[in-house]
Parts: structure tokens; C-alpha cells; sequence
DNA sequence: CTGTAATCCTGCGAGC
DNA sequence: TGCTCGCAGGATTACA
């Protein structure tokens, strides 16, 4: 569920509410996240100060006194702060009490996401380092050209690819295909620099501007202010199979691809008649 | 190096 | 109404 700007926002409703607040106390569910909350880490964190909370990709990184928690949302995750009189939902996995009478709490219903305590901020640096490619904001031409270019995979599959640049999902893969007009199928080998520069600019609008509107909120996303997101209205593709095309009214398709459901413009998206590959150019 | 599938879970809508 | 099936924003691993 949560992909880039899903996570930004969350990170961005959370900062002004937990900085400079201290963890007093934490409770966690019994049930079995995807890294288990070891109880041990209860202790670990109470007393300590929130000093920061960062974004990195999908993750979330929040940096305490002494240690940091780094958490992910997976498909369903939501970390929200308010009162603590609020209703104890369903599927809460995580409450912290905070100094200023405040509840952090982390609810996630399929148990995709989970949060994990690293005493060491080298640690978790190295962790992020291991499976992350620059964010999309900040990656040069030159380092996504090439990093597209060197992959005989589709398209799709290297954007899904959090190594090649960190945060997108199967949405935003989708709608940046789209804009930049290139077909999922394309192999990222095929693909030329001029191709590959409007793909990089695509997706930086594509995720800005969802930033803008809190995310895409289909199911289950909501930010840290508990307040959903909007940008499934904008959607192009994503979710809009057999509907017109916004550009040409051509029926948006749906295909499997890298394991995912990917939303197309057949029309739009046509391959290029440049590169080899294409049997339309078969006379004889 | 690729790609595919299965795995971890719960919930929901479609179809019968 | 109730059942089964397939699918859902992700990451990781095993296997062909």
C-alpha cells in the first residue's frame, strides 16, 4: 500500500508531534509481525527523546537519544499519533505513550510491515545501504540512464526495483510509465537516453505531485494524522482498466508483469519503431 | 543475470 | 445468505 509519498506524508503529519517528546512507556500485541517485536526493545526505547524521523524509500527511520527504530508499513501498515483516548482500533500492534499524553501507534492488518530497533545508527545506515538506490529526487541523469540501460528487464521491473531508486511501488511504476509514454513490457536495455531522461522526470512529477495530495488512499492508507490520502482521483492508469485513455479514449489495460497487475495505454505506450524487437516492420 | 512463484497475512468484492 | 476464489499499496527467498 504505502509507496514514496504515502511514506513522506506520514512522516511528515508525525514530526511536529513526536519531536522533542519522550517514549514512557510501549506496549506491544502478541501477534507476529514480519520482524517480530522483541520485548526486550520495550525497555530499550522508554525514556528516551524522539529526535528525528526521516524517510528513506518506503522506510521510515526515527532516531531516539540512544537508538533508532527503523519501520516499514508493508501493504496495510499506518503510524499515526494522537490521543490516547482514541478508540483502540483492530490490528494495533505497537502503542507508545508519549510524554505529552500523546499515542504513537502502529496498526497494520495484513502484518506486512513491522518496526526493528537498531542500537547502532551505522547499523542501520548499512541496512538501508544494502537495499536502497538513491531516492528519485536526487538520482542524476546520467546514474538512471545508465542503471535503466544495463537491465534486460522491463521497465516496470526495474522501477519496482528498490535498488535501481528507492520508493516507488506498483501505483506510481504505473502512472509513470504513462506520463513518460513508454510500455511497461520495454526492456530497460531498449530503452534510448531521451526515453530514459523523460522517464526520470516523470516519475519525480508523478511522486510530487501525490506528495501534494497526502498519497493515494484505496483501501487502508491513511497518513500520520490519521487523515486519508487523495491522490487516487488523479490516477491515469493505475485501477482504470477497460476505461478511455485520458489522452486518446483508447480502453487502459491491465497485464501481469514482474508479478504485478500493470495499467497501460496500449495506444500511448506503443514500443518505439527505432529499436529492434519490432515485427511491424516485416514486409516480406 | 532473468523471471516466476511462493511466502508472510487479512479483508473484500465477484460470482455462483 | 453463504460459500469459494482471486486479488490487494511490499519484500524476501527459492528455484528454473
Amino acid at each position: 500500500m504505502p509507496e514514496l509519498p504515502e511514506v513522506e506524508t506520514v512522516v511528515r503529519d508525525l514530526r511536529p508531534a513526536l519531536i522533542g517528546r519522550r517514549i514512557v512507556r510501549v506496549a506491544a500485541s502478541r501477534k507476529r509481525l514480519r520482524n517480530p517485536w522483541s520485548p526486550a526493545w520495550n525497555r530499550a526505547i522508554c525514556g528516551q527523546q524522539i529526535k528525528s524521523i526521516t524517510r528513506r524509500g518506503k522506510w521510515i527511520a526515527t532516531k531516539l537519544t540512544h537508538s533508532q527504530l527503523l519501520i516499514h508499513l508493508g501493504m496495510t501498515g499506518q503510524l499515526t499519533v494522537g490521543g490516547s483516548e482514541r478508540q483502540r482500533e483492530s490490528h494495533t500492534h505497537l502503542i507508545a505513550d508519549l510524554s505529552d499524553g500523546a499515542q504513537l501507534r502502529f496498526r497494520d492488518i495484513r502484518r506486512f510491515g513491522g518496526a526493528t530497533y537498531f542500537s547502532s545508527s551505522d547499523d542501520l545506515d548499512r541496512f538501508l545501504a544494502a537495499r536502497l538506490g538513491p531516492e528519485p529526487f536526487d538520482v542524476s541523469a546520467r546514474e538512471f540512464r545508465s542503471a535503466v540501460q544495463a537491465a534486460r528487464r522491463p521497465l516496470k521491473a526495474v522501477l519496482l526495483d528498490q535498488t535501481i531508486v528507492a520508493g516507488v511501488g506498483n501505483i506510481y511504476a504505473d502512472e509513470s510509465l504513462f506520463v513518460a509514454r513508454l510500455p511497461p513490457r520495454q526492456l530497460g536495455c531498449q530503452t534510448t537516453s531521451a526515453q530514459c531522461e523523460r522517464w526520470r522526470r516523470a516519475i519525480v512529477e508523478v511522486l510530487e505531485a501525490a506528495i501534494d495530495f497526502r498519497g493515494s488512499t484505496i483501501r487502508n492508507y491513511v497518513g500520520g494524522s490519521g487523515l486519508s490520502g487523495s491522490y487516487q482521483h488523479e490516477f491515469r492508469v493505475y485501477g482504470r482498466t477497460g476505461d478511455p485513455c485520458l489522452c486518446c479514449n483508447t480502453p487502459v489495460e491491465v497485464t501481469r508483469l514482474a508479478g504485478r497487475s500493470t495499467h497501460f495505454c496500449p495506444s500511448c505506450q506503443k514500443p518505439s519503431d527505432r529499436r529492434n524487437g519490432r515485427k511491424t516492420a516485416r514486409t516480406s
